[in-house]
DNA sequence: TCGTGGGTATACTGATCGGTGAACTAGACC
DNA sequence: GGTCTAGTTCACCGATCAGTATACCCACGA
């Protein structure tokens, strides 16, 4: 459903440029002229391109979910099943070192309150995603109480998410806390 | 050091509706025109009494911290020392239910950049003392290794915050996975 | 009674916003 | 050679942005 087009090289450059932007900035604070300027390229062509701002903004969130959930499927495929509990913790410790501005999609509901918008649902949708991703990989290593280790799992992660700001290491105290949740569950 | 003026009526009026449209609609999304005719006062009123739209944006952050930490403290003194450590926990029930919207400090954040922005420094600043307070209250209570348990429920408090938009009882599951948190320190 | 300060009303500035029109250019494929 | 497509150049649109200017109104206190 995604093989529509291939997506030109110009279209490529102007969609990075905007991710950058957009997360760096922030989405309203960042015009179509300077994301054109940034990638090389016309603001005829970005049009051509995108059609407008908001169907930019709803590719660049697209295309950071994407990303997310490739990095959290390839941490999965590395890890024991029932390290695999963990990946999505873990990916974070990738994922915030070339994203240290916090979580994009709660950065974008920040900005975008109409529910809606298109990239306000695929921003809901991407923690929906996560939280059924993290009951199916607790019931597949055998995890008593799935759904509510779960749920717990899903705010560590949110919570070490947004917090990556402040000086302190709060990604390793959530896997921690995650890991002994995890066992926990396990010995019943 | 805050009781230099009194703020007008029309100055209070002012600041409640930029606190609504800020909060709800984003920063930079809002117009000093919106912000001046929702509060039923012109524009030039509005800058006699804030100078600009980024003192009156300080302005919403510092009476958004005021006013959550007036209720996280009447929440710690309402409840006994072993029950306080969760307070901030309990007082975000109150809170989301008219704060629907996430964190207004990290959709700040997520706005505002630049680190040398006022606003940005209060609302970082804020997470710093919330950890700080969890550190004191842990203390108080007598857990044993009070800042690990206090980054743990920070994490918590955070993950919760930020998930409170997702259809599920982030809340519950995080104050209920707090308790055991502070019961197992507490036993040592 | 007379200022004076807080407020209103309205018009305005220059810059920037998202978005468009039209003509032109370079390369690829037939 | 001819056509088609993607991209460029650049001028332009109306709307909105933050912020200012000028003049007026009115309640309150000395």
């Amino acid at each position: 459903m995604s093989e529509t087009k291939p997506m030109s090289a110009a279209g490529q450059r102007i969609l990075v440029a905007a991710g950058d932007l957009f997360y760096g900035r922030g989405i309203t604070a960042v015009g179509v002229d300077l994301i054109a300027e940034h990638s090389g390229v016309t603001k005829r062509t970005l049009y051509n391109q995108f059609g407008s701002k908001d169907q930019l903004v709803v590719a660049y969130i697209e295309e950071r979910e994407q990303r997310w959930r490739l990095l959290v499927r390839e941490t999965i495929a590395a890890a024991s099943p029932m390290d695999a509990v963990l990946a999505p913790l873990e990916a974070l410790r990738t994922w915030n070192q070339s994203n240290p501005r916090g979580c994009a999609f709660i950065n974008a509901l920040a900005e975008l309150p109409d529910p809606a918008h298109p990239a306000h649902l695929i921003a809901t949708q991407q923690k929906q995603w996560l939280l059924t991703l993290f009951t199916d990989l607790a019931t597949a290593a055998g995890c008593s109480a799935p759904d509510t280790l779960a749920t717990q799992l899903l705010v560590l992660h949110e919570g070490a998410l947004v917090t990556q700001q402040l000086p302190l290491d709060t990604l390793s105290a959530s896997i921690e806390l995650a890991h002994e949740l995890v066992r926990a569950s396990i010995l019943h």
